[in-house]
DNA sequence: CAAAGGCATATGGTATACCACAAATCAATT
DNA sequence: AATTGATTTGTGGTATACCATATGCCTTTG
């Protein structure tokens, strides 16, 4: 063995620019946009100062997060985090409810029996946490039950495609959960997809899922309006 | 009514970015990516010369067609238009099945009698193009037929997401069409497909899309192999 | 003549300076 | 005092210069 077999590339092909999409991409589902007075603003100058780098590197990272539609970029005017109406988070979850739906019928054909009972395992050991009332934990396990079907399709693709809804919904969760009667549901409602993946019934696995998700859409649809025209208030009153 | 009502802004905001991001786009669409001697290679400095600008607007449409999958930027290397492979082509797809197959859902809730005796008129007319083999016609048509179907789902974010799919299989098409018995067999699929609209058929509607996008699907999956292995020996030999 | 190392060059990455536009502020005028 | 207009300031947009690295050519050397 030769000595160049230990060493593998130093950071290779790091530059500002990708590093700076990542630390604002952290920044911005980090923060509470919504709210009523957080501030919106991305500063391109004082981001540059804060990070100890040029415009540039920032500039183009802004200009992928857009892309994402992460942020609205307004020339002239500002760079600005984007907070989505009520109906685009509602519109997320159907597509997200679309995409899983997918995966699932694709799931009882390309998931093993091996993959499925790890998955049910899971999905058990975390009931526990509703039960106990740590909702925080189950909320992890929430997310990577859903994740972990979007794997089992073997179509990368739709993952990656709700990943980037999902960073979205990142923000609206803080506002939605909480509920241990939503959380107690979900639990039944994991359950009974994990069945319809075992008996490979790719009808039933799909629906399963896309109900599931569905009702999440009709509980946000019932709940979100409290929060938003609290916001408008505050922006009236202001 | 004052003057004002009749002026409406000159170009507003326009900027070389946005310009130069459509721009990429569109000549990264209209050039056979798959072409064994294409030529993949943007160089910012020749594209900045080409278009009269400098090169921190070319950077910012990069930055964002990266984002997109549509370039695949290499630091110090170049910047190259991203080739699909067989199973991301077929990945696409499958994704496109999952949206459009929503979309088919909520159309059949979401769409007025008016807004799909419209989609069928639409679809008859054009089904004579099969039988004139004027596939180029028919193929606008189909397009635009699959468009509808996510337009009058009411939810824009399904058509949006399909249309960044979209965007890829532009180049794919090319490869896939002018076989005038795909082409009869999909009128068929898509007078059903109306049929459950109309029938305001959920279940059976969001299957019989699904099934007749997942047709594309088993057809690429046959023929495609052919192109690439094509591709492979050419770069074999040289 | 072959191989190794240095050198030239090409490319994307980054920093900086300046521009155009928008908005807020302030001053002059009615 | 209100309104209008100029001015200042702050923002993103653009151009340009320079940097770091990857690559291929070319020289050197054995």
């Amino acid at each position: 063995m030769s000595i160049g077999d230990k060493l593998s590339p130093i950071a290779e092909s790091f530059t500002l620019k990708d590093h700076t999409f990542s630390v604002l991409r952290a920044a911005i589902l980090d923060m509470d946009i919504y709210r009523p007075d957080a501030d919106l603003r991305l500063d391109e100058r004082k981001l540059a100062e804060s990070l100890g780098i040029s415009r540039t590197p920032i500039r183009e990272a802004l200009a992928r997060l857009a892309q994402e539609d992460l942020v609205q970029i307004i020339p002239r005017k500002g760079v600005f985090v984007c907070r989505k109406t009520r109906e685009e988070i509602l519109e997320m979850v159907v597509t997200w409810a679309a995409l899983e739906s997918m995966a699932a019928r694709l799931a009882t054909q390309n998931a093993t029996d091996g993959q499925l009972a790890a998955l049910r395992r899971f999905a058990m050991k975390h009931s526990s946490d509703v039960v106990r009332a740590d909702i925080e934990e189950y909320s992890d396990a929430n997310i990577k039950f859903h994740q972990t079907i979007l794997e089992l399709s073997g179509c990368a693709l739709l993952g990656r495609t709700a990943e980037g809804l999902f960073t979205h919904m990142q923000a609206v969760r803080r506002r939605t959960m909480g509920e241990s009667d939503r959380a107690r549901r979900s639990v039944a409602d994991h359950m009974e997809i994990i069945e319809a993946l075992m008996a490979r019934d790719a009808d039933l696995a799909s629906r399963r899922v896309r109900e599931h998700t569905m009702r999440l859409h009709d509980h946000i649809s019932k709940t979100w309006n409290r929060l938003e025209t609290l916001s408008s208030l505050r922006n009236a009153a202001g």
